[in-house]
Formats: structure tokens, C-alpha cells, sequence
DNA sequence: AAAAATATGTTATGTTTGTAACATAAAATA
DNA sequence: TATTTTATGTTACAAACATAACATATTTTT
């Protein structure tokens, strides 16, 4: 959790800047920045040196500039597709999640093994999970969120690796790894239990 | 990112040492835990030194002890009592979200704005918004978790500090920051964009 | 019973990472 | 036009952190 730690922060900033650009900024500080998301002005500084970003010795950083150079560096200015693997109650709020469509990540479809989720006539289709392979393959999904039951994490992942996945954002608490793809676990029950041993320490 | 780390490592040893105790594993090496975690076992000892966690010389750590130690530390050992603010679909989601039971969490009702999401008398009861300061101080919650449309986040920040809560779980986008309580966010999309970074770079 | 093997306990090291501080340049002001 | 102010550009520093390597102790084997 640091060689991506900066990659985060990049993140950060692009929301923080699309956000101020939305109502009617222009330019912004390094100051500005650092005080909203809890940093120094000096990282601020160095994360945009580093990636060739330069400001105005006194009038700060264009936004519309450090969004161009952003964007370019995180390489996402095309269109994602994703497919999300289990359509419980997570699966089905992440098909739906108002997040992606801002971001140019469109949910391909749903899979699931449970014969009342499955239903291909809708405006995002729920197919068997049996058929994930060859829709990855057709579709060129390089992309797909797990939100199956812990016990069907594994099967899921081995299938995945199969079908030539390349990348799984994970909502299994199970913490899964892989030589093959890349993981990126989000454990929600993880979450709250270090917010309960922050606010119990204090 | 770095005071925590710690905390989110010790929460893998725990989950990962629950399920081994669970197919029957009574002794674990440091090796063992490593590799799964993809750290190194000079840490895994390190960390358990640090809490006093004693193995034998040649027979590893006893399970058992460990996971003692951890639930101390971590002092989940108590039931804990939360709310959900939003109850929209990722809201919904986590009112029934599996993993809280396991770990003792109660989620105690949800909070909503919509008349037609309103209904008291279900098995997690959903209240109007402005019902929740006085539930809070009632049955003194001091956890929330906040899933509602952007931007209605900034609105329900202060409704909570005002009402006493201690510690939120963002599932908005904003990026929250508050002085009077503490604040984990969670941003999905965030997440899928960190995986599609690093999958392009490969 | 001695020796070898193995896994813990501990220390030292190197790297990473964020911040503080300073130098620089441009703009505003007098 | 000279001076002052202000925010960037850059360097040096300090702290945090994970790993490697080594020392120690216990068990197993011969």
C-alpha cells in the first residue's frame, strides 16, 4: 500500500480539480489542495513536478492543465468495460453505481448462477455464469467486479484467470491473490473495524 | 495511509486466522501467514512481538493466542451499533451486508429522505433523516456509514457532527474531512481506476 | 547423547516518503 | 522604477517501515 499510494492521490486531485473546474474555477494553489485533502502544499508541488505540470511563479496552476496532464498520465481517457460477477445486493448497487458512468467505465453485464437473477432483456443483462468466458472473450473485458458469496470467491477467481481477465476489484471479504491478474481487494467489513479502533483510541 | 496500515494488517491475520481455525488448524508458522498476505515473515514476527504474541522456537504460534491477542488489541470484543444513512442501493447492500454479523456489528436502522423508502416497522427499521439525531443520542450510536447522492454528503456531515456520532464510513465520492469526527472513505470508483492504472502499465 | 534442522526473536540496514525550509521568479504596490 | 509580497521550484532532512540477516532455542534424527 505505497507504490499505488501516489496513484490515489492522483485520484484525489482530479476529483477535487474536476469538482472546482464544475463551478467556475479556473486556477487553483497548491494550498488550496493540500488543506482539502489533508496533505502539504510541498507534495502538492513535487506530485505535479514530477509529472511536468508546471504553475505560474505567482499565479498558481491552470486547472484545465493539470486535468490534460492527469488524465494522460493515469491513461484513462478512454472507455472501460466492465463485467460484475454475483448479482446480490452488492453486485446489483455496483451495476447501477452512479460513479462509473462519469468516468467512462460502462457495466457490460451482470453473472450469476441463480436462475431468478439471470435475465437477458434488460438494459444490463444478468447471463449464467457458465457463459462468462466466451462474453469476456467476444467483449474484450479486461475488467470485472467480484461480489459473489465468500464461498465461491475462489471458483470465481479461477474462471477469471481462465477467461483472460486481466484485473478484479474484489468485494469478497475472502482476501484473495493471484500471480496471473491483478487484485485489488475492498474489504467493507475491514473498513468499519479499523474505524472502530480509531474512534475507540481516542 | 501509514498509521493504519498496521490496523488493516492485523485485521488479514485475523480473518485469515479465524478461517484456518475453522478447517481444524490449531498451529500457524510466520511463513505461512506470509506468504498468503504477500508480506514478509520478519514482519508477521515483528508484528507479534509488538503485542506480545510469543511463539515456540520451533513450533510456531498457536492460533488460539493470537487471535486473543488481536481481538484485544483491536478491542472488538464488544458489540458495536451502527446506522446507514441513505438507503439506496449501495445503502440496502450494506443494511444486509453479511460480513457485520460476523463481526458483531448491529446495524441499528437507516435513514432516508424519500417518503416511499421510509418504513418503521421492518427487521431494520428506515427513518425520515430528520428523525436520526435524537435515535443517535438515544441509543447512543456513535457509527454511521454514508451512502447518499453526492451531493447531499456535505448536509449529512454536519447533521452528524451535531448529533455526536464519532466515526463515519464515506461511500460518497467527496472526498470527506472533518476535525470533530473521524472519517474512512471509501471511493469505488477511485478503486476501479487505480486497477485500470495498473493493469495498463503491465 | 550429540548433531542437524528448523522456526522464532532481534537487530541493522536501506529505502521510501512526506515535510520543512530555502531559493527563485513574477506580479503588485508605492 | 524600486520594493515588497506571494506562490512556485528545489533541495535537504527526518521519520517510518519493511526486509534481510543473524543469533537463539527447541525439537527431531541418527
Amino acid at each position: 500500500m505505497s507504490a499505488d499510494d501516489k496513484v490515489y492521490r492522483l485520484l484525489n486531485y482530479k476529483n477535487l480539480l474536476n469538482r472546482l473546474k464544475s463551478i467556475g474555477f479556473v486556477k487553483v494553489f497548491s494550498d488550496n489542495l493540500a488543506d482539502t485533502l489533508d496533505i502539504s502544499p510541498s507534495l502538492v508541488r513535487k506530485d505535479f513536478r514530477e509529472f511536468g505540470i508546471r504553475g505560474a511563479q505567482k499565479g498558481g496552476y491552470t486547472i484545465e492543465t493539470i486535468l490534460i496532464k492527469i488524465n494522460e498520465v493515469l491513461g484513462i481517457n478512454k472507455k472501460n468495460k466492465i463485467i460484475i460477477i454475483g448479482t446480490g445486493r452488492i453486485g446489483q448497487a455496483l451495476m447501477h453505481f452512479p460513479g462509473f458512468q462519469k468516468e467512462g467505465i460502462i457495466v457490460s453485464a451482470g453473472f450469476d448462477t441463480d436462475p431468478e437473477k439471470i435475465n437477458e432483456n434488460q438494459e444490463i443483462p444478468v447471463y449464467h455464469i457458465k457463459e462468462m468466458p466466451e462474453f469476456v472473450k467476444k467483449s474484450g473485458i479486461k475488467l470485472a467486479i467480484l461480489a459473489v458469496p465468500e464461498n465461491a470467491a475462489m471458483g470465481c477467481l479461477d474462471m477469471m484467470e481462465q477467461a483472460g481477465i486481466k484485473g478484479v476489484l474484489n468485494f469478497t471479504s475472502m482476501n484473495l491473490k493471484s500471480v496471473i491478474l491483478t487484485i485489488n481487494n475492498v474489504n467493507i467489513g475491514n473498513e468499519i473495524e479499523n474505524l472502530i479502533f480509531t474512534i475507540s483510541k481516542k
